[in-house]
DNA sequence: CAAAAATAGGACTCATTCAGTCCTGATTCA
DNA sequence: TGAATCAGGACTGAATGAGTCCTATTTTTG
């Protein structure tokens, strides 16, 4: 498996379609029609991604949330480490020492560090902005599916 | 948190202590002790790496595990597929089509195919080898350990 | 000023998965 | 033949994640 949760899959095709629509804010019950996924957990990860600072929000009726930074600032580490926490192969890793029972005589740590420093550095090159254009839909369909699903 | 499993954290353990004792086999009870992981569980693992071809086992009274290939040879890539199955960092990710209910209309796809190589690729740049060599205790430890666990 | 719409935050339940244990059989060596 | 070891799978308990829901608080609008 090796997977991350559904909150960051979720967070990255919510941030990926804010950043393809720049221009205005959207609500929560918006982009969960848009992206066809569940509200209540739509919101849940907007809350979370809004707390971790990557997206701005504005309450009232004619709130919504937008990106707080320029998409090329945003990486996919820093949205996976906003909704999954410190990126962490090992429990070793984590920052407080001493959470693992073999710390004294263990020779492998610098190992683990060095193969999380790897996968950590992978998803640092990539950025929200590499994301948005390629997934960038025929702007068209812009509203085209809003209503289409019930929820 | 985004971590793999234990089995995989066990098993690059095991993989790790086999390379540096390359000369004979060692049993399931005797790298438990080495290791002190808890033996029932690191048995599965063993199992498990030797279903996966890279560990070679051999029964009977002088028998145990030893390493079917050249530690060079080994990616950690290939030892986390092993046990934690494949690298799919999302649902979408994975072999069969139709997993994910958004496919069609999913202009994202490719990007989760991006990031998960990038993934892939940083944990097959390290080899068995590279985290054998730099987690080398001093020799002398060899057995020194045993018997300080009951397990 | 009041109502509606939206976010903020957290508590809660259910399902899934993982860690770990255990048992039964097959193989090898002395 | 018997002891030690691997092979394979079934099983249980705990941890975690996904998802829902409820109650404030804020902002706009009529
Ligand atoms: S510090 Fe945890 S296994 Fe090394
Ligand atoms: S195919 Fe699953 S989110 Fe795109």
């Amino acid at each position: 498996m090796l997977r991350m949760t559904k909150q960051a899959d979720y967070g990255i095709v919510l941030m990926s379609y804010l950043a393809n629509q720049p221009e205005r804010p959207f609500s929560a019950p918006d982009l969960a029609v848009e992206t066809q996924l569940p509200l209540p957990t739509v919101s849940k990860v907007l809350k979370h991604l809004c707390r971790e600072g990557l997206l701005s929000s504005h309450r009232g009726v004619k709130g919504g949330y937008s990106l707080s930074q320029d998409p090329r600032q945003i990486t996919v580490a820093a949205m996976i480490a906003a909704l999954d926490g410190p990126i962490a192969f090992t429990e070793c890793i984590e920052d407080t020492p001493g959470s693992c029972s073999q710390e004294d005589n263990c020779h492998l740590r610098a190992n683990w560090q060095r193969i999380n420093q790897s996968v950590t550095q992978a998803l640092e090159d990539i950025s929200l902005f590499d994301l948005a254009v390629s997934s960038r839909p025929p702007l068209v369909q812009l509203g085209s599916v809003r209503g289409a699903l019930a929820n």
